[in-house]
DNA sequence: TACTTATAATAAGCATTGCTTACTAATTAA
DNA sequence: TTAATTAGTAAGCAATGCTTATTATAAGTA
C-alpha cells in the first residue's frame, strides 16, 4: 500500500510543525507566540478593524481571537476602542510599541524563509507560495 | 512595509489549521486524531521499530511519542513487544484492527487532496510537493 | 570486576492553540 | 414593542507537544 513518501496533509502539518520550532526558537525571550504574532500581523494590516471581522478574516473563532487580543493588549502592543457606531462592538488599533515587535517578527520571519528555502530557485518558490495560496482558498470555502 | 501577502511561515501554519479541521471533520466519529494517524502510518511503515527511532523518524519527542503509542494501543491497533535483544526497549507493531483504520485515513486524507489541489494541474501539484519536502529537509537539518 | 556514563521508556506537570456551549448587552427587523 | 440577530466574553475542555526528572538496563572504562 506504499503511501507516497507524505501525503499532502502530513507533509503540511509537518512543515508546520518544523516553522513553528524555528520561529520560537528565534522569538526565544521575545515577547509573543506565533498566534500572537500572527494576530498583530493582520492587526497592523487593517488598523481600526472590528474583532468580529478579524477573526472571520483570521478564520478563527470570536473568542478564540478575542483572547489574542487581550494577550495584546496586556503586551502593550494593541488597544481596543469603542466602535462609535456600535456599542458592542470594538475597533482594535496598534500602539507604538508594536512597531518594534512587527520589524522583529519580519526580520525572523525572513531568516527563517532563507534558510527554508535554500536550494530552491526563485521562480520554483514563487510558484509553490503560489500552489500554497490556491490550496488556502480551495480549503477555506471562498 | 507590506509584508508580503503573506509570508512562508504564516502561510502554512494556517495551511495546516485547514487541513486539519477538514481532516477532524472526516474523521468525526472516528476513532483517531491527526496525531494519532500520524502515528499509525509510521508504524505500518516501519513496523517493528523501536520507540525511540520512530520518535526520531517523526521528529517528536520520545515521550511524546510513547503517548500516541499509549493511546494507539488503548485503541487496539498497534501493541509493544519487549525488545529481545535490549530489555529497556519496546518494538512496535500493528494489530489487525490497524487496516481498517488505516484504509479509512487513507480514503479521507485523498478526498482532501483532491479538493485542497483542485484547479491545480498534476505538474504543478507534483512540483510544490517536491519543494515542500525540500523545505522539510531545509529545516529538519538532515 | 566495580564504577561510571549513556540510553529507552516513562511520569508529572505545563504551555500553546483552538474549540464548544452559554451568557450579556446592544442592534435590527417584524 | 417584541423577537431575532449580532459583538464580545466567560468557563471549561481537547489536542499537541514540550521540559525536567526518574527508573531500569546497557555499555564502556579503570
Amino acid at each position: 500500500m506504499t503511501p507516497k513518501q507524505d501525503s499532502l496533509g502530513f507533509l503540511v502539518a509537518d512543515l508546520a510543525r518544523l516553522l513553528r520550532r524555528a520561529f520560537e526558537q528565534r522569538l526565544q525571550g521575545g515577547t509573543l507566540t506565533l498566534a500572537q504574532a500572527r494576530t498583530l500581523i493582520h492587526v497592523a494590516r487593517q488598523e481600526g478593524v472590528r474583532q468580529i471581522d478579524l477573526a472571520d478574516a483570521m478564520e478563527l473563532q470570536p473568542i478564540t481571537l478575542a483572547r489574542l487580543i487581550d494577550q495584546l493588549a496586556e503586551a502593550g502592543l494593541v488597544e481596543r476602542r469603542a466602535d462609535p457606531a456600535d456599542r458592542r462592538a470594538y475597533r482594535v488599533y496598534l500602539l507604538p510599541a508594536a512597531q518594534n515587535e512587527l520589524a522583529t517578527i519580519e526580520r525572523e520571519a525572513a531568516a527563517i524563509r532563507v534558510r527554508a528555502l535554500q536550494g530552491l530557485d526563485p521562480a520554483q518558490a514563487d510558484a509553490t507560495l503560489a500552489t500554497l495560496r490556491t490550496m488556502q482558498r480551495n480549503l477555506s470555502g471562498r
